[in-house]
DNA sequence: GAAATTATACCGACCAGTTGGTTTGTAAAG
DNA sequence: CTTTACAAACCAACTGGTCGGTATAATTTC
């Protein structure tokens, strides 16, 4: 049941994503937030004991959205098909459509913020973002791993590599999709690795 | 000639640079950035009219050290085989030996700082970032036309969106590697790049 | 069910410290 | 004696954060 302050309290994370995402975590000042937020600073202190704990709970919310994308697309790649190669080459494809239906891709992503701004950032953001990263890898392992079992290679490859080089295409499309305000780059990039797979398993 | 105060400049640039990649731009501050270059903040901004100067400076230096690693990686695939296909497999590999041998790309690349600060950083630094990737694919497209021209391709296949896809690993994989603060990711995503090109092609 | 109490949600003035930037001074080199 | 290369003191604007206060809603007491 959602409180009144609730409200509040989202529009204050959605306003400081937006403003971390083009003006850096220190660029994006309190009062530049509460701006955009439309509270004064005293509703902010109300919600968020400083400025790290706002961090906190921007990347805590970034990395539960990340989780739910990822554990959406990889439910329905399960009910496409049964076969453990179409399987992640859907959830390749499903990802990249979904990443084509978000305009704001172009924004960047919280994950290179943090990466890019460490020694700002509270040390927890560090642990919740090395912890966000992992969780893909645990989530698609088995995935891939019942491919690789299931299927011969055409070059030798190790299971974990192979997913890194998915969330590395991931982040690198974004930030060029940023540099360039281009937001078809993240899905086409997808859509070409999708190929990669499916010529390392000579379909 | 080098003069005097080109190695103060100089140590003022690199101090910055590490400071930006850790701290953000705002977040490295001049005061900061005076003190790890031991010196004043009179001699900076004898050196530097502005910060804003300093991040022109900083951002073409950057980018002309990397064409330079891209020329010369070029230059030498040249040397090793006539073959297109065997240049751009080269290119590939060499760009991913230079990687491993260059322990600081667990700091993080100053396009994404660009890319995830871009109202922070003046105007000009957008339009050298976005040039001195659009340089990436003047250099590289020659060679990748090359190849496709001489042989035939296994999945259809746009030339740019190819050489896109190595810039946003490149991107991509110097991210994950600030993150996990693992120097060994950005050359391992290239090899298995060069898997994918090498199937693209039916080798 | 009215009154008293307490918790929530928010405001806006204020603080000490830091920010990017300026000004003035000076030591050395050519 | 002018130019270069820096140092040191200084400034207005802004920073993250505090604090006293208020309006409203929920809870308890009688």
């Amino acid at each position: 049941m959602p409180r009144p302050g609730d409200r509040t309290r989202s529009n204050i994370l959605d306003a400081a994503q937006y403003q971390i995402l083009r003006h850096g975590f220190v660029g994006a000042s309190i009062d530049r937030i509460i701006d955009a937020a439309k509270i004064t600073k005293g509703g902010f202190f109300h919600h968020f004991k400083s400025k790290g704990a706002l961090a906190e709970a921007l990347v805590n919310r970034f990395l539960e959205q990340d989780a739910q994308l990822l554990a959406s697309v990889c439910e329905r790649a399960e009910r496409l098909s049964d076969d453990p190669l179409q399987r992640v080459l859907n959830i390749i494809g499903l990802y990249a459509d979904a990443l084509d239906d978000h305009p704001d891709v172009i924004e960047g992503c919280l994950y290179a913020s943090f990466a890019l701004q460490r020694k700002e950032y509270p040390l927890e953001v560090a642990r919740a973002t090395s912890a966000g990263i992992a969780h893909i890898y645990d989530v698609l392992r088995p995935y891939y791993q019942a491919a690789l079992d299931a299927y011969p290679v055409k070059k030798p490859l190790n299971c974990d590599d192979l997913i890194s080089l998915l969330v590395s295409i991931g982040e690198g499309a974004l930030i060029i999709a940023a540099i360039n305000q281009d937001p078809k780059v993240p899905g086409q990039q997808f859509r070409l690795h999708k190929t990669h797979v499916e010529l390392l398993f000579g379909r």
